[in-house]
RNA sequence: GCCCCCAUCGUCUAGUGGCCUAGGACACACGGUUUUCAUCCGUGCAGCAGGGAUUCGAAUUCCCUUGGGGGUACCA
């Protein structure tokens, strides 16, 4: 089994590109077959290096690796060359020489006529003057695949079952090479697919349509067409297709690298909507190919969810050591925290994983320990409601032999003193907890104030007493 | 407009005629643990789009309706 991943260098790096590779990937794991890749960058306006460099940046990022080299469609003009003369001497394409202009008026009077709009094939059988008079003219021409009489197009498809497309709701006999002479996109994945002798090409449903013209072609060719299955595609909340267009960044895989999510995780995700093997939920690449059967891919569209996504985000985040998610956060990290030693580091990053949806999380975790936030609003009251707590606590941590070393015994006594106040819950620890750290929820109180240190603790201390409202 | 595809909790899905009082996961709500926070555990919430037909029996098969989506380029 052969299969391939063929982005088109036009964008960043899309989800749905992914999640095509993915399969693809997987389908040929779980034979042991190969996973190529190549470019399909036969616009070469739309075409740029920097999207081409982006996407293999994305898949290396993923750990998805191809077989052999990557190849360009734009590369290879001598290839698609042969294959349209051919068809042209067999009388199986032809030129046509309509103008943008003349088409235009064609679809125009189409629609005013309620008529099926697409290319009403009259070049197909022109005569040798009117060529002549066309090229005396000087007019430039395309050439066209001659589809010959309508008949249904049918095929197998492995996600969708038995597929039927007729011809004459194809839009007229297709371009395949344009005045330019660069072949067509539906031509190149033609020629390529059969020279690279792919077994199996999965794609996006968005391709039915296309998947019709191609076999059109490879039967003019004279060639067997490989086996096709076509993926659902990714919606979003509002029920349309993914696209960077509409949806902006969250349609593209560099956003999830940049803010610091593991590949894993998003491979992970990727997979699971639109497969299920019935019994795993968490798994990697390879465990996935075991048991990969394409029969199960769903048919129905599958809605982009970021809850899901963080929430395999944790999974495998929770998976590392403490040295691998200090090697991953230290990117992200704004702040030194060089001024707590090595103990205090591990016991507060371990204090607060259990937060981070995503590495770059960390941040909006740690700005207490190294900045004065104001406190919010609605939770100025229980600043005001535990006034005697931070009196009595500021009494305590301002003796002169008050041990800030020791986590644990800070706790020890903010417990000893709640007994004391006859005090426990959220009345004793939020007053203390917002009046230190500006927040009603962090990590365990102890470590915060022994991380915080005397100096610090007092200072945030005072001035809340000092701005209670009796 | 025309062609094509799709249809199980809010979301991802299991389910291929009786094992379904429809299972799991995310999210959400509540409870327990943590005298606070996070974690963890438990419970709950919630669905076969509608209508016909076939059948002793239908989420599962067929038809229609409705809804959603994709395609319809000298883009890919």
């Amino acid at each position: 089994m052969r299969t391939r991943i063929a982005p088109s260098p036009t964008g960043s790096l899309h989800l749905g590109t992914v999640r095509t590779a993915l399969y693809n990937q997987l389908l040929a794991m779980s034979t042991g077959g190969e996973f190529c890749f190549r470019l399909e960058d036969t616009d070469r306006t739309r075409s740029k290096e920097e999207h081409t460099d982006e996407i293999i940046r994305g898949f290396e990022w993923l750990g998805i690796k191809w077989h052999g080299e990557m190849l360009r469609q734009s590369e290879r003009d001598s290839h698609y060359q042969e294959h349209i003369d051919r068809l042209l001497s067999e009388n199986k394409a032809y030129k046509c020489y309509a103008t943008p202009e003349e088409l235009d008026e064609m679809r125009k009077q189409q629609r005013a006529n309620k008529e099926q709009e697409g290319y009403d094939n009259r070049s197909r059988d022109l005569s040798p003057a009117a060529v002549a008079a066309y090229e005396t003219e000087g007019r430039s021409w395309v050439i066209r695949l001659n589809l010959g009489q309508d008949r249904d197009i049918q095929w197998d498809d492995v996600v969708r079952g038995p597929m039927s497309i007729n011809t004459r709701d194809l839009g007229g006999d297709p371009i395949i090479q344009k005045g330019n002479g660069q072949v067509l996109y539906n031509f190149a994945v033609v020629v390529d697919d059969y020279e690279m002798q792919m077994s199996h090409v999965f794609r996006g449903e968005d391709h039915l349509t296309n998947t019709a013209k191609q076999i059109a072609i490879y039967q003019a060719l004279g060639i067997s067409a490989p086996i096709f299955g076509h993926l659902p595609l990714i919606f979003t909340k509002d029920r349309a297709k993914l696209s960077k267009r509409k949806h902006g960044d969250i349609a593209g895989v560099d956003k999830y690298r940049n803010e610091g999510y593991l590949p894993e995780a998003l491979v992970n995700y990727l997979i699971a909507t639109s497969y299920s093997n019935g019994v795993d939920e968490v798994y990697a690449l390879d465990h996935a190919a075991k048991d990969f059967n394409p029969d199960r891919i769903s048919k129905s569209p599958a809605v982009y969810d970021i809850d899901k996504l963080n929430w395999y985000n944790r999974e495998y985040m929770a998976k590392l050591s403490y040295a691998e998610l200090m090697q991953e956060l230290q990117p992200y990290l704004k702040y030194d925290l060089a001024k707590f030693d090595e103990a205090q580091q591990e016991a507060l990053i371990e204090a607060i994983r259990g937060n981070l949806n995503k590495f770059s999380d960390i941040n909006q975790n740690l700005v207490y320990f190294f900045e004065d936030e104001p406190i919010e609003e609605k939770l100025t009251k229980f600043i005001d409601e535990g006034a005697n707590v931070l009196q009595e606590l500021y009494k305590l941590l301002s003796a002169d032999d008050f041990d800030y070393s020791d986590a644990a015994a800070i706790k020890d006594a903010i417990n000893a003193l709640g007994e004391k106040l006859e005090l426990k819950g959220k009345k004793l620890f939020w007053p203390i907890r917002i009046a230190i750290s500006s927040r009603s929820h962090g990590p365990d109180l102890g470590l915060v104030i022994s991380l915080l240190g005397r100096e610090k603790v007092l200072e945030r201390l005072s001035q809340c007493m000092n701005s209670v409202r009796s």
